[in-house]
DNA sequence: AAGAAAAGCAACCGCTACGCC
DNA sequence: TGGCGTAGCGGTTGCTTTTCT
């Protein structure tokens, strides 16, 4: 018992609640809600302050919560929404139906940013503490000798099978490299069979930029449940293509890349690794966005983002807002532009825009 | 078996954003 | 426009439980 900052003189108590003072809270707020917080003390008979009974209705007696511990989905979403949004746990917990910020975050700091140590990952940013990151791999290529790498998603133990499958005689095929499964295109699971096309980096220090197209692509499948319960199975494909089709203007680039997204999709994000920024850029992402509904038709949206790219940074992530706008749409598909310029000019993206719709 | 250390987690604290007057 | 109250957020604390020695 004693004083609080934030109920002026008034006497309230601190520390654990009992279960008396948790029927009275929970009595109280289903009969009334809880209108002004500050209020609810009195009005309940609790000597406790207003934040007090407003944190303990939020993280434990709310009747909507889910009790329990968290599954290997909700882990493994966490962790990729950390990643794009780090610390933000009010965010992270608005994925997870039933859970709470404070959960999430003592789950966090308690459980995964051990496991993401214990796997060789920096829980900051999701990279590879060692110096062998994955990216470091394609330095040993010659430039453009473009290797491809497969993926397999198959492997249950959070670490992703790698195959370099390029047929490169300077690099030996079924070439097998783990990495984390954070660490590699994550731009929707679930994914199977996963084909990537990497970029290269060239040796001399000269460079300003790719000197011809390059591209990263993804193909795969998901699978999906529509309106009608059925189960399906759906290619996507993804990728970026850097060109820089003018030897006068060598900061330009235009990455392009499409994903494709569905309710069964929990994280709700996309993200492109490897984006191979060679100077800090303003990357634009024009994001255009087709949702069938069984019931309602097509319905197409677009929308900008401004991102900055720096160079030691090669991740751009977004998240895909019409989900949660458009929840009940069983499938959908969003197209991404990104034009990429090392702060000079841009490059019309128009033309890499591309009728991407699912059709059943 | 007992004490120490580590882990888990509920609760608190300080700060910020926002709305209202 | 500034002050005030409130809600919300993220970091931190400290108590309880579990594990280790």
């Amino acid at each position: 018992m004693g004083g609080h900052r934030c109920c002026g003189k008034q006497k309230v108590k601190r520390g654990l609640w009992s279960p008396e003072e948790d029927q009275k809270l929970t009595e109280h707020i289903t009969s009334y809600g809880h209108g002004s917080w500050s209020s609810v003390p009195k009005l309940a008979g609790l000597q406790r302050c207003g934040k007090s009974c407003r944190l303990r209705w939020i993280n434990y007696l709310r009747p909507e919560l889910k009790k329990g511990c968290f599954t290997p989905d909700e882990e493994q979403l966490i962790i990729d929404v950390h990643r794009i949004l780090g610390n933000r746990w009010a965010q992270i917990a608005k994925h997870l139906p039933g859970r709470t910020d404070n959960e999430v975050k003592n789950f966090w700091n308690s459980c995964l940013k051990k496991k993401l140590i214990s796997q060789g990952l920096d829980p900051v940013t999701h990279n590879l503490i060692s110096s062998h990151h994955h990216t470091k791999i394609n330095e040993k290529q010659p430039y453009n000798n473009v290797p491809v790498f497969s993926v397999d998603y198959n492997n249950n133990n959070n670490s992703h099978m790698i195959k370099n499958i390029s047929p490169s005689p300077s690099s030996p095929p079924h070439q097998h490299v783990h990495v984390p499964s954070t660490s590699t295109m994550n731009i929707a699971q679930p994914a199977a069979a996963l084909l990537v096309q990497k970029i290269t980096e060239p040796s001399t220090s000269e460079y300003q930029g790719p000197s011809i197209t390059s591209s990263l692509i993804v193909n795969g499948q998901i699978n999906c449940n529509d309106a009608m319960t059925t189960t399906a199975v759906r290619p996507y494909e993804s990728s970026i293509n850097i060109n820089n089709e003018s030897s006068c203007t060598p900061n330009i680039s235009t990455s392009s890349s499409s994903s494709s997204v569905n309710v069964n999709n929990p994280s709700k994000f996309g993200v492109l690794d490897d984006i191979y920024v060679w100077d800090d850029a303003t990357v634009e992402h024009q994001e255009t966005v087709a949702l069938r509904s069984n019931m309602e038709g097509v319905e197409q949206y677009s929308k900008t983002h401004n991102y900055e790219l720096h160079h030691d940074h090669e991740k751009l992530a977004w998240e895909m807002d019409p989900l949660d706008q458009y929840s009940s749409f069983d499938v959908g598909f969003a197209e991404s532009t990104f034009l990429s310029a090392g702060g000079v000019m841009c490059q019309d993206l128009s033309n890499s825009m591309a009728d991407l719709e699912w059709n059943y």
